[in-house]
DNA sequence: CGAATCACGCTTAAGCGTGATTCGGTGCCTTAAT
């Protein structure tokens, strides 16, 4: 079809001559209002395949995207190629600002949204006033990663597009394993999807497990690690508080900080800008950093602690090496490692005296209606996290316990207790079939860890790179050290440690 | 779920046992009006 009519677009709109990989093809499924999932990896140029689209089409994209960090960064690259017709429709805008934006709805070619959002009944209505004719799901494994528990409005986005009357649908991510490939297929109702996959090796990338015998070997060798390592680097960390005190450790031979999910937005902000910006060698973060980080030149990526699933540690090790340059993947594991992982799965989700509990209560309130304040009390009274709480009612909607104006329904008491622990008891299950996948990859020491990381995602690997994996060769880190080091100096890190879990947190 | 730590009571008053408490990732969105 209209090759000529592409690549003008491409250079009147973005001023570039050719398509990357990939690109044109899922383009095209897209002008043939074919529904497209596709996986590619970072810096692939994903945006492309529906900036350019919606400049080719009668109506508007919407873009469902996971983190208004996201949104802004995405509203801020279309400005800067002279696009006006664009919206981040958040809580960033004021109530004043929503209700302008609402009415103005048509004037916007590119509507940016969280899932959450999309359950506003006003932006719904809105949204039905125009002609959706693309509905992009940006990051779309989250929708299997988060939407079973965290996030469960990710699991209404098939609901979302019928209301807007099933415009095609084209779903992007980097990283899924055909499990999740399926998850969001079922989830979006996309029809006979055109599939796009590269492989998700990324041959620049050592990959390294290393067993030490203690927590403070553990602790030693991240330390000499950061310090010899040519920066900068990425260390991941399971609770926060880790994160904070290694910056501590950290900070006398380094430029370090640390990144949570606890920290101010504007703090979070500042510290992401100040590592992008060259201006720390080291980052100590949580899984709440690296979605939307675009950095080239991150150079190894070192696992305090182990993510409990392979897509997690896939997507964290691929912000090393952005560039093509040689980086390294280190994973530190020692004996009770297992035991933090695991418990990450099960502390979410209601227990069943919690659930039994509430439903009772819930039953006792029937034609009542479920105020935002009655919520708020269940989720006191039964001591549910707000995860947990948010589970119970994505079913009970589900279920139609909850009717459309949020009245409570009578229901047998039984028969929904038992459906909600299937459920959980499904999740769990998943999560720990992930966990077990991630131990075997980590502790099967005999295969080649590419070989089998790329086979978790199913894919085959072509070549094996100069450097591989500790189980194909010994992997020498000298080469990835900064020529400029000196020999380190060890400071009694040891009693610096006790003396911060001593005083707790660490001053900022 | 499970370990590590804390609080407390028992007691030939310094240290032990026991039970309670704490700690372990991720992010949208926050009222009524449109």
């Amino acid at each position: 079809m209209k090759i000529l009519n592409l690549e003008k677009t491409l250079q009147s709109h973005f001023g570039l001559s050719s398509f990357r990989p990939l690109q044109r093809e899922i383009i095209e499924a897209v002008m043939h209002e074919k529904d497209v999932l596709a996986m590619l990896p970072t810096g692939a140029g994903k945006s492309l395949c529906y900036q350019l689209p919606t400049y080719l089409k009668q109506g508007s994209t919407l873009i469902v995207s996971p983190l208004v960090s996201l949104m802004e960064d995405q509203v801020q690259q279309l400005r800067m190629i002279g696009e006006k017709h664009v919206i981040a429709f958040n809580s960033f805008l004021s109530y004043r600002d929503k209700r302008i934006a609402t009415h103005q709805l048509s004037n916007y070619k590119f509507i940016f949204a969280s899932p959450e959002m999309l359950q506003n009944s006003f932006f719904i209505n809105a949204l039905q006033q125009l002609n959706i004719t693309l509905f992009v799901v940006d990051e779309a494994h989250c929708i299997s990663q988060w939407g079973h528990d965290f996030r469960p409005d990710y699991l209404r986005l098939g609901e979302v597009r019928q209301q807007l009357g099933e415009p095609t649908c084209l779903a992007l991510t980097a990283s899924a394993t055909p499990r999740v490939l399926d998850d969001i297929k079922e989830r979006l109702c996309l029809h006979n999807p055109s599939s796009f996959y590269t492989n998700i090796d990324r041959p620049n990338i050592a990959m390294l497990v290393e067993k030490v015998d203690s927590l403070d070997d553990k602790i030693t060798k991240a330390l000499s690690y950061c310090r010899v390592l040519e920066g900068p680097g990425i260390i991941y960390f399971s609770s926060r508080s880790w994160c904070e005190r290694f910056t501590a450790l950290l900070e006398k031979d380094k430029s370090v900080a640390f990144y949570h999910a606890g920290m101010e937005h504007s703090e979070r902000k500042l510290v992401q800008q100040q590592f992008i910006n060259n201006q720390l060698d080291v980052i100590c973060a949580t899984s709440a950093f690296g979605m939307g980080v675009n950095k080239n030149n991150v150079r190894y990526v070192i696992h305090f602690h182990y993510p409990y699933q392979l897509e997690s540690y896939l997507q964290e090790i691929g912000r090393a090496g952005r560039d093509g340059e040689p980086s390294v993947a280190i994973t530190l594991i020692t004996k009770g490692d297992e035991q933090l992982a695991s418990s990450l799965i099960h502390q979410d989700l209601p227990n069943e005296n919690q659930l039994l509990a509430v439903l009772s209560e819930i039953n006792g309130n029937a034609s009542s209606q479920l105020t935002k304040e009655r919520e708020r009390i269940y989720q006191i009274q039964f001591q549910l996290s707000e995860t947990g709480w948010r589970f119970i009612r994505y079913h009970l909607r589900e279920q139609h316990v909850v009717d459309e104006n949020d009245i409570i329904q009578l229901f047998e008491l039984d028969e929904l207790y038992q459906y909600l622990v299937n459920q959980i008891i499904a999740r769990q299950k998943d999560k720990q079939y992930k966990l077990q996948a991630m131990h075997e990859w980590l502790f099967n020491s005999s295969e080649c860890r590419r070989a089998q990381l790329v086979a978790y995602f199913q894919g085959e690997l072509q070549s094996k790179p100069k450097y591989c994996c500790d189980t194909c060769q010994p992997i020498p880190l000298d080469e990835f050290s900064s020529p400029s080091n000196q020999k380190p100096e060890w400071g009694n890190w040891l009693d610096e440690l006790k003396a911060l879990l001593l005083h707790g947190h660490v001053e900022a």
